[in-house]
DNA sequence: ATGCTTATTGACAGCGCTGTCATTCGTCAA
DNA sequence: TTGACGAATGACAGCGCTGTCAATAAGCAT
């Protein structure tokens, strides 16, 4: 490997190892220029054939790689999607978070993560970040941002897409399902099984939550036309666990004796709900119905298994990237909201036998 | 406020509202030079307190933003804090990116993740390009890497944290505990429960769950000192899962019928474990004891409750961020290793009543 | 008053790359 | 033969910021 000399950045008083390999070393290599090799290597098609060659050679040689700060410089576009959830550890988010990065995976972007922890204003502040960094494209949780945030997803000059809900104008693409729908088919469900008094389980009520709540009542509503049905209903501003189900289901059936079935706000409720249930000597199934949503895997593997609303928040993370990726090279982006659907998985845990 | 008129990009037809403020802009607008601009934001002690007041009331009012990769570029530094982990779902690792977000957030630097897939090869070269990155530091999961992985890793010039395990030469730092001493552990509280016939269930075993699985061995081979002891052990490649858990206990009891206690790699084993035991018709506990590893918040309310090896995963991700950032700052980053430990939780899972 | 610090500020160049606008050269229809 | 044209390549400037070094002002002991 030849080795070219090369004026050192002011502060290189040493000729450390780390030296960077550059398009212009590349060049030198080849006898081209930088431009060129910057073409070989972003538009392959507007060079010729022997030169492109050399030149992947000579960056496979040199170990040359791109320098992505010195790209969104240039370029005024960085390789960076942003993506703003509001937990990082919540097995929704996470499982989305894994379709992103498998799709992101091995193109030529990077994503970053911003954690609003279920706050508009640290999202709106991450927006303002996340956009001075001339994103590549921008993916969001949820459809409520503030006003301020709005406008400035509407004024961004990348892919925008809101995920995780459905809506009526997506400030640009959107990807979700509709948590009304869902929640009220779980609830219809309960009802059509037989259960005469169901109730609602919720904890962490953010604006997803509260649609699932308005899919129970909904579903409630329809159910006695007399508009009489008492609102059995618990929840809680404290995040979500298993433990926390637990509780609230106890703390339930002291208040509301009567109920026979719960329709819990997220599978980590409904798991701990069956559990207290059976502390309690309850039957899950005849004796007390528990649904779940978004159908984490252990739902299917509990004893008894828990009837819950599948959600596909992988594809929810796959199909926002692939969007992105798709206006960005410039092919269409398929329809603006694309809606992922959900469906329903009834187990045991709902079977009053 | 005032507007500046200012050269634009050669690309920059329009003068769209989303033209950039610059430094240059708060220059002007105080009447101080960039550079001076910079100092103000960066070291704030260098600037006498009117300028520096007007400074930061003019990077208000302008709602002026760095660009990070100008910064990049001109510093030859990124904000950029590297992580590298084998999976995005798994709760272990969620835990300990939930803490380097927590610690992250706030501070001008960002996270950035890579998914390594448990295939070194991937995370050889996402060193790679992390490094081409020129990251403020690097946070790498195990001490397992590649003898190339290792060198990018010892030349790099910024701090590196590998995470997870503990061990004899880290690159740099390291932050961990022992999963080998923490299985032992596990496996010794079995024995000491009075189980005599424990076997280990494992799934997914990358080089942490052998350690484990070598722990349990060690306290086996402790307890009968002829060395007589056989192996009741079932591992598989699969990634791991509630539904696996049951599977292998299942496999297992066919297999190995005078198991009466198991230790499972972690705790979605272990749950399953437990839930297959109900099925069986098994009283956990008395009949069959569980321990699972890592401590997820189910285990404490499952039902029974289930015995479990604490792990400090939030507290990981925590202290990998705070070494970085002392290491950056100048300070002195505590010792090159730090233990953080591991509680065995005793639970009804491995109470014989 | 003199020389010498120390505290502030600025000029300048350049980080590594890409957008824009030439330039060169061979091809081909007229 | 000539002019037009497309393909391939290059020159140049500049993206927004910071490292380095110089300049100036201010303070102070001698």
């Amino acid at each position: 490997m030849i080795v070219f000399p090369m004026p050192k950045h002011p502060s290189d008083k040493t000729g450390k190892p780390g030296r960077r390999v550059t398009l212009a070393d590349v060049a030198r290599e080849v006898g081209a220029s930088t431009i060129t090799v910057s073409r070989a290597l972003r538009r392959p098609e507007m060079v010729s054939e022997g030169l492109r060659q050399r030149i992947a050679a000579a960056v496979e040689t040199l170990g040359y790689l791109p320098d992505p700060a010195a790209q969104a410089l240039a370029s005024r576009r960085s390789n960076v999607i942003g993506v703003l959830i509001p937990s990082v550890t919540n097995n929704v988010f996470s499982d989305v978070l894994a379709g992103l990065y498998d799709t992101v995976g091995g193109t030529a972007f990077n994503v970053q993560l911003g954690n609003t922890r279920y706050r508009a204003e640290v999202e709106e502040e991450l927006i303002r970040i996340f956009l001075s960094q001339r994103p590549a494209g921008l993916i969001v949780a949820g459809i409520d941002q503030t006003p301020a945030s709005r406008a400035m997803l509407a004024q961004a000059e990348c892919p925008v897409v809101q995920i995780m809900e459905l809506g009526e104008d997506p400030v640009d693409m959107l990807v979700g399902f509709s948590h009304r729908d869902a929640a009220q088919a779980a609830t219809e469900h309960l009802l059509a099984q037989g259960y005469r008094a169901p109730a609602f389980l919720g904890a962490r009520m953010d604006p997803r939550s509260e649609r699932r709540h308005a899919g129970f009542r909904a579903a409630l509503a329809a159910a006695s036309p007399e508009g009489a049905a008492p609102a059995r209903e618990l929840t809680t501003t404290e995040p979500s666990s298993v433990r926390l189900g637990g509780v609230l289901f106890d703390r339930l059936r002291e208040r509301f004796p009567e109920t026979d079935a719960v329709f819990c706000n997220n599978d980590d409720l409904a798991l701990g709900a069956q559990f207290a249930a059976q502390r309690a000597g309850l039957k899950v199934g005849p004796e007390v119905g528990i649904c779940g949503f978004n159908d984490l895997e252990v739902m299917s593997a509990a004893h008894p298994t828990i009837t819950s609303v599948r959600t596909f928040r992988r594809e929810t993370g796959e199909t926002a990237v692939r969007k992105v990726l798709a206006r960005l090279a410039g092919e269409e982006a398929g329809p603006d909201v694309t809606d992922l659907q959900w469906k329903l998985i009834p187990r045991s845990s709902t079977d009053r036998g």
